[in-house]
DNA sequence: CCTATACTTCGCCAATTAACGAATTATAGG
DNA sequence: CCTATAATTCGTTAATTGGCGAAGTATAGG
């Protein structure tokens, strides 16, 4: 129940959800998913601590990144929610539209992008 | 993405959660569920408008009391949910405790149970 | 009608949560 | 070693949530 409540709480909010949506097309440093939401440093990354013990997302630490990707385990309860939430949003507005600005987050040069947080 | 996060948020409460779960075995009148979650009427009945107002369950009035039961719709995001949720809790001990309680209370005339909300 | 009962609504309180900025940690590169 | 940068941790604040009991609504049965 306790890890069963974990994860419906990470899904419970729309910047977590989103984030899960759009690193569907790949892994992520955190600066890229700051600029995508736009959301404060700390914020964001407490989000991401809440989707990792959640398990709902894995990370890879790299020099001063730490890139996050949707979780790769073979446990049934993680892959049913991340394959539930997925078709519940395949269509979602939001999730569209993240789709599209992911590709230029992703074409971004990651030292610009990241330097004091790219709020460009 | 608003219906998703209904869903999630509906989920994100060990006792409704626990609802959902020995809602299973068939339709249930609000003072059986507050017999099995031990909580005030008001709590419960808070709790199971989230549930309703996520689809998760629906309901029904018959003179006095009011039954729910898990949503039949056809919808692929509640389904996909309710199928999600049985799936990870199957095997859960609060779970498995409640469908063992369920039966007593079942088996007790609905009249003794509701009166004064049966806090025996 | 009047009472009892099943449930809901309302107002309140304590606990949780999402947000921020400031301070801290860790690493890459002079 | 020193600075800059990426991320985290900490402290604060405003909003939300789960709980309760009291009051209100609706229905069954004298």
């Amino acid at each position: 129940m306790r890890d069963f409540l974990n994860v419906t709480r990470a899904l419970s909010d729309p910047n977590r959800v989103r984030t899960l949506m759009f690193l569907q097309g790949g892994e992520l440093c955190l600066c890229q998913i700051i600029k995508m939401l736009g959301l404060a440093p700390s914020t964001v990354s407490k989000h991401m601590t809440v989707l990792y013990n959640a398990r709902l997302v894995e990370s890879r630490k790299e020099g001063r990144w730490v890139f996050y990707r949707l979780s790769e385990a073979r446990n049934p309860v993680i892959r049913g929610a991340i394959a539930w939430a997925r078709g519940a949003l395949a269509k979602d507005k939001q999730t569209l539209a993240d789709a599209r600005a992911i590709k230029a987050v992703r074409k971004t040069n990651k030292e610009k992008l990241c330097a004091s947080y790219g709020r460009s």
